[in-house]
DNA sequence: GTCAATTACTTTGCGTGCAAAATAATGAGC
DNA sequence: GCTCATTATTTTGCACGCAAAGTAATTGAC
């Protein structure tokens, strides 16, 4: 808690401007908008496609587990996760031990999927057409920014 | 278009943990998460203070003037501006030279909130715990993204 | 073993986010 | 001054994002 970073009762802070917040948030959106073209063709929304990153990852795994990797709220991978069932690209079934957990296992066709979603990527890169160190810079802000605001 | 930023096949480009955008994404809503129980006593949501704070810069603009500057989509806007509208903050009222548009106009209620948000940025401020020199970068980074994502 | 606390997940409700279609007023060409 | 394209905003539909409440299985204390 720095003494510069609390200038309370400064009217120029509440600029919209200046909020570093209002750049990070139209950012993330802007790059949801760009990655929709693209995600389109794979029938994935920009959060089915976080999901079925992780899962290509690793397989089967616990929702849990899933919210821990992919950082999404359980309220919001429940209905998501059955989306994605319906489209045939994972599996969902009870685990045997705990009869409270739920195994989610990539199909067939979801891991088929793997290989039409392998130049989303690069097109991404090229449409950011940002330099290699400057989103790495941005991914590592971003990652400071995650765990300090974790801390409650 | 750099060389290096499209290796297409290249399978470790779908790691999730190597995902730039999955970093934003998630820190984009952590921050808003972080918002929430400062704004929950304004009884605004992070998107309605950020039109707030537009408004407070700039009052009587028009919707598409609101759109420019939030950089939300009108169709969100509008009926966000009804709910702030709904609770008295604003007014709305047709332009008379056109009738098309639309002045949004905050009301005496609406500047008085001014004063109870005004420690809203140092409070995020010491929660995400960033030196004022990460939070300009991140926030260069950021502009530099949406400028560059914005040509289509 | 029984019952309360815990854990894993689902449901509900509300507010975005946005593409696409609809509505309505203005302007342009003729 | 009519018609058509354009502009400003609204509506619709679907998918999050998430707090809070609900459900069900498991663990822990005794």
């Amino acid at each position: 808690m720095s003494n510069d970073a609390k200038k309370s009762s400064d009217d120029s802070a509440l600029s919209l401007d200046r909020q570093i917040c209002h750049s990070l948030y139209s950012a993330t959106n802007a790059l949801v908008r760009a990655y929709r073209p693209l995600l389109q063709q794979l029938d994935l929304t920009y959060p089915q496609y976080l999901v079925m990153m992780s899962l290509w990852q690793r397989d089967s795994v616990s929702i849990s587990s899933l919210v821990e990797h992919t950082r999404f709220d359980a309220g919001t991978l429940t209905p998501m996760l059955q989306r994605l069932q319906g489209k045939g690209l994972i599996d969902i079934h009870r685990a045997e031990d705990d009869e409270r957990r739920k195994i989610i296992k990539v199909t067939r066709k979801g891991r088929a999927l793997k290989k039409s979603a392998c130049d989303v990527p690069g097109q991404i890169a090229c449409t950011a057409a940002m330099p290699a160190a400057d989103a790495l810079r941005l991914k590592a802000l971003c990652e400071t920014l995650v765990s300090n605001l974790a801390n409650d």
